[in-house]
DNA sequence: TTAACTTCTCTG
DNA sequence: AGAGAAGTTAAT
């Protein structure tokens, strides 16, 4: 008997393992590993992933269970995939089935759908007697009427038969006890393949121009209808819809000539192209400089070879790395093989899209969350079934369907936003290095400011996670210079009696560049009107009454909004506490800036780009747009104005508080300000005019903002491992944050204190709890527990470890472990632990 | 006594 | 997760 293993989609760790199914003959030539299939378990169908399959002459268990039905003409999954995934379950301490589903788009998240159909006639003889059921007498005629329904619909979705009978549940009940009615499950995808109505010739071309010439006079309309489709001959099938608007004719007209048989109406599949409709223009490969030769040769020489090996790409901004990233695309596509481009989300511009479209044309396949989700799903199919060889999108897209993907390339590779913050809590750059490793591709890992993991892995050869080669492109490709940064000393400028939030620098360099009509960037990391809100009699300050975190003042809608969860409120007149009216809205926001501008130079044209103003879909594209067409002097907003931006005019970059991220709690806050600063400068002069930079700080001895200044990152990243070594963090060690969380306080801090006392003995147990200060021994060192940097979420009481650790031993598995151990102990209670294995933000 | 509600068990 | 079974409780 031939076995599928199954990974069936119930989320919880009692199932988190494969069950066997016996393969019904029919289905045999269907399953694969990596399809997906319809299973039933328990008392009901659930989709699963087959993961393996055993063909297994001697295992006879007539016991099993058989798969119900494939879900999929194509497996959406290759064995390739279903091992990428078994890996992260591993790597990342998450359920098989959610390192499966992230690889799939929403639209393939099946779920049961009851059908109900009629049941065996002669049953329902023998139990129609309404003597041996009185009470259910009266109910004869609503059952005449279900049974019919449902013999004209044949299978019924219990959806469609409430709607039909809204009153009819315990009737519908009564006769599927009975037999009458007899229910089957099966699972329904989120979203469907998009149809269209499609009109086709039904005859040869010629035996159509001769039924035009002896076409009855009386229907002119289908003449007109016929002679026009002979016209566009070529480009059939074509849309009934066109022909409709071309001709201003009815659907019945068309109909007229199928009935005739010259034609044919049929359904056919069509992609949601997000792109549609728009042109890309074609661009040609660009002439290398001496700089970018030397890199290219370097990886061409490993895509020739097809090894798996990985780069990393240190590149300023402004040095050409995409040039490279398109040459080496085109040399592993020539291979016959496929690439993959990540991007983090925010740099997933229309710039972006368009260099790689305007190269390869159709062939590139574009995935990122603004999509719909059928966009999405049809963007993947284009993957899957072969119709692109370029995908470009985010985090995701590491898991695009190739089949034989031959290049990684990851952008920005310092970016956060590759790791997932749900689960599975997944790297990008880690996957995708596994990938890489499992198919033979290559990784480029590109960025002017690359982590410190990655640099010091590249470096040292340290292995603790990878080795890069490491690759430098140190100067701009246009050979112009990086722009000058200028740091101002805001303390300084308080000191000298301008309270204002522009130093005089700034204001002076702004005003020069609306005189001279050219553009400015202006960055602020953080959104909203002003920080928090505080009563300067009482102290109070506005707090999000589920999260222990204050609020934010927006100003537009005149509310209090927690950026954790969601929750607003009005903003107070009053202090609720003390009654005063000096109540005060501190700190600085884009709306806050974006008012002072007006006040201080009247008549300025300011886009304002954050969160706030970019959740509508293409609304980013359309103030970019706006902004590229000169309509605005200042395009002012956080992160997302840094990023990947490329703007002829733009020749000042301001950075309001370069320090915002500084003072954050978190190891990495001097890295992502030095990332955050180089980026932001790298966005001025990048064309024939040269660029300044203004950067107000607070803070300006700070070696992340002195080094940002002198486009030295080597200086930083020296002194930022000396301070990384010293503290025991990474790249020095790894890192497992568990989190656990409450609704009670107590109870919390009772079972968090068990868990750090469980693993403590665990670790001393295998005795292998040395020291961090030396290097060469295996370590594990357990921090906390302690109350989370927000202490409370969604009403959720939070207490954390941190687990610092180095080695060979499964450290992820053991932490893993004693939190199954502590929630089985506990049982039900409501007690949550999350795992987050390399974290990137420490909340 | 019985229906309503809660908790436990199991899924091939 | 979610369905059914078993166990518990409250109301008739």
């Amino acid at each position: 008997m031939d076995i599928a293993k199954v990974i069936v989609d119930v989320p919880v760790r009692s199932t988190d393992r494969p069950f066997d199914y016996s393969i019904p003959e029919s289905l045999k030539l269907w399953i694969e590993v990596g399809s997906r299939v319809a299973v039933p378990f328990g008392h009901r169908t659930v989709q699963g992933f087959v993961v393996s399959l055993e063909s297994g002459e001697t295992v006879v268990n007539p016991g099993l269970k058989a798969i119900q039905e494939v879900l999929d003409l194509l497996p959406p999954l290759s064995p390739e995939l279903v091992e990428l995934a078994d890996w992260m379950s591993k790597r990342y301490a998450c359920r098989r089935i959610s390192a499966l589903q992230a690889m799939l788009p929403t639209a393939l998240k099946g779920k049961a759908e009851r059908l109900i159909s009629l049941g065996d006639v002669e049953e329902e003889a023998a139990f129609s007697d309404d003597e041996l059921f009185p009470m259910f007498a009266d109910t004869g005629n609503e059952e005449r009427l279900i049974t019919e329904f449902i013999g004209r619909n044949g299978e019924v979705s219990m959806k469609q038969l409430t709607r039909a009978f809204p009153e009819a549940a315990e009737t519908v009940k009564f006769m599927l006890r009975r037999g009458v009615l007899v229910e089957s499950q099966s699972i329904k995808d989120k979203m469907g393949k998009k149809k269209l109505k499609a009109v086709d010739l039904a005859i040869g071309i010629t035996a159509a121009r001769e039924a035009l010439n002896k076409f009855p006079k009386k229907s002119a309309r289908q003449k007109e209808v016929l002679s026009f489709l002979i016209e566009r001959e070529a480009t059939l099938p074509m849309a009934l819809k066109e022909v409709l608007s071309a001709l201003q004719v009815t659907a019945s007209t068309v109909k007229g000539l199928e009935e005739k048989g010259f034609i044919e109406i049929s359904e056919i599949e069509v992609y949601r192209d997000p792109y549609q409709g728009r042109d890309f223009k074609p661009t040609t490969p660009l002439p290398l400089t001496a700089e970018q030769e030397i890199v290219y040769t370097r990886i061409s020489r490993t895509l020739e070879e097809q090894l798996h090996e990985v780069f990393l790409l240190h590149g300023v901004t402004g040095s050409g790395k995409t040039e490279i990233y398109l040459q080496c695309i085109k040399r592993c596509l020539d291979q016959g093989r496929q690439a993959v481009v990540l991007v983090p989300e925010i740099a997933l511009t229309p710039q972006m899209v368009e260099r790689f479209k305007g190269r390869f044309g159709s062939g590139v396949a574009v995935m990122h969350s603004r999509l719909s989700v059928g966009e999405r799903y049809d963007e993947w199919r284009k993957i899957r079934e072969g119709k692109a060889t370029v995908a470009v999108g985010a985090r995701s897209a590491v898991f695009a369907p190739f089949s034989n993907l031959g290049l990684i390339i990851m952008d920005e590779e310092h970016e956060t936003s590759y790791k997932q913050e749900e689960n599975p809590k997944y790297h990008a750059r880690d996957a995708a290095i596994r990938r890489a490793e499992q198919c033979g591709a290559a990784v480029i890992l590109g960025s002017a400011t690359p982590s410190l993991e990655s640099y010091h892995a590249a470096r040292a050869q340290s292995d603790i996670h990878f080795s890069p080669v490491l690759l430098e492109m140190p100067t701009r490709a246009l050979g112009n210079e990086l722009p000058k940064v200028n740091v101002v000393d805001m303390r300084e400028e308080l000191k000298e009696g301008n309270r204002s939030m522009f130093s005089r620098k700034l204001h002076a360099a702004l005003a020069e560049r609306l005189e001279r009509g050219e553009q400015t960037v202006l960055l602020l990391n953080r959104r909203g009107f002003s920080t928090f809100v505080m009563c300067r009699s009482c102290g109070y300050v506005a707090g999000c009454p589920e999260c222990d975190i204050s609020l934010t003042y927006h100003s537009r809608s005149d509310n209090l909004r927690c950026h954790y969860c969601g929750h607003a409120e009005p903003a107070p007149k009053l202090c609720p506490e003390c009654g005063s009216e000096h109540i005060r809205f501190f700190g600085t926001g884009t709306q806050r800036v974006e008012e002072e501008l007006g006040k201080l130079f009247p008549g300025i044209r300011v886009i304002r780009m954050d969160v706030d103003t970019t959740t509508e879909k293409g609304s980013h594209e359309k103030l970019l747009n706006q902004f590229r067409d000169k309509k605005a002097d200042v395009l002012l907003g956080t992160q997302m104005v840094a990023k990947g931006l490329d703007f002829p005019d733009v020749t000042l970059v301001g950075v309001i508080t370069a320090d915002s991220a500084l003072n954050l709690p978190d190891f990495r806050a001097a890295e992502k300000t030095f990332q955050l600063l180089t980026q932001v400068a790298g966005r001025a002069g990048r064309h024939q005019l040269p660029g300044e930079v203004v950067v107000q700080s607070y803070t300006p001895e700070h070696y992340s903002i002195i080094h940002a200044s002198g486009h030295d990152y080597l200086s930083f990243v020296r002194e930022e491992l000396k301070h990384r070594r010293g503290l025991h963090y990474p790249p020095y060690c790894r890192l497992i944050l568990v989190t656990l969380s409450h609704e009670q306080l107590p109870l919390l801090l009772r079972m968090a204190e068990n868990y750090a006392m469980n693993l403590q003995g665990k670790a001393r147990n295998l005795r292998w709890y040395g020291s961090l200060d030396k290097l060469t021994t295996d370590v594990l060192d357990l921090l906390g527990p302690v109350a989370s940097p927000i202490p409370r979420l969604k009403g959720r009481y939070r207490f954390q470890c941190m687990i610092k650790w180095r080695g060979a031993i499964d450290v992820i598995g053991l932490v893993r472990q004693v939190a199954e151990e502590l929630e089985d102990s506990v049982r039900d209670t409501g007690l949550q632990i999350s795992i987050d294995v390399d974290p990137q933000m420490l909340m």
